[in-house]
DNA sequence: ACTGATTTTGACTTACCTTGACTATATAAT
DNA sequence: ATTATATAGTCAAGGTAAGTCAAAATCAGT
């Protein structure tokens, strides 16, 4: 049985389908309105059903003509190398493993060497500086968020 | 829905694209009547969307003959304007101040589209997934550690 | 029934927008 | 000089709308 955390998610979906715009804009009190609870429950919706991980983002304002924009990022399919480089990671990667990758992609031309030396350096032990067992999860979790961005952009063609 | 500071900020970047000059020139109390608010809106309207951070500079004279002028920084050196930004991070910074960073760099065309994607899910909130206090420590590592990276490609290759 | 995860709510907080009264600074007129 | 007029600036109060967080409720598995 669906709840209502359900049948929002699903609500800014069909707006999607229906917008065929980058993003959407709602109204948090409205959407609230809309579906008989607290304007809360929509922060609760975006939060585990709208996340860079399922490929969207989310961009607000506050008072005054504020809103609520959801971003979809990834439609498509990753290009392949990227998929299979994206499976590879799991939730957790040591450093050395996470330059393999990059040296895989910057070899294949996937990535320039600007991008290559800046997702070298985001995934640096020293950039990263925690214990160990939180910096590999996060590492794996960047790692993946860059290559789910560029795979959307290889999907997307050239742009500009 | 925009609200009137937005359609006024609107209003100033239109000015910009059709005068092709170093600056642009407004009468406050005009410019108010125009949108039919208080012209201290005006003065709000610059103060949260017209800043250095944002690339811009205002001058104005008061009395007869007034007037509000409206500069447009234009990017110095690829290398100085990365430097500015690495500097105003500090030890921790929120995402939405870093996304601003990353706007202006790709407004200034010293990223490209797709590296201001790659930046920009990698200071995602969703991405970082610590609790706030380390993820905004964390995240201005990060983006300085890219800010860097870039920094050392200009002076290196002089830039494609 | 008990336990843990997920959902739902509401009180409280923070951010953003708009206005208006008051202040400051030019220029023009006398 | 003094006064009048024309601008612009400042600041705080008032209104609107989203965010946070933790407690309460619900649900699924054992």
């Amino acid at each position: 049985m669906p709840t209502i955390a359900d049948y929002i998610a699903e609500h800014i979906k069909v707006l999607f389908n229906e917008s065929d715009d980058v993003y959407i804009e709602i109204q948090r009190n409205d959407l609230a309105a809309k579906f008989g609870c607290a304007p809360s429950q929509i922060n609760y919706v975006l939060a585990t059903r709208f996340t860079t991980q399922s490929g969207f983002a989310v961009e607000s304002r506050r008072g005054g003509g504020g809103f609520v924009r959801i971003f979809k990022l990834s439609a498509e399919q990753p290009g392949d190398l990227l998929r299979e480089c994206y499976h590879r990671i799991g939730s957790s990667i040591t450093a050395p493993d996470a330059r393999s990758i990059i040296v895989r992609l910057r070899d294949e031309q996937i990535i320039s060497e600007r991008e290559a030396h800046l997702i070298n350096v985001t995934v640096d032990d020293a950039t990263l500086n925690l214990d160990s067992a939180w910096r590999n999860r996060l590492r794996a979790n960047i790692l993946k968020a860059m290559l789910a961005s560029l795979a959307r952009q290889c999907n997307a063609g050239g742009g500009s």
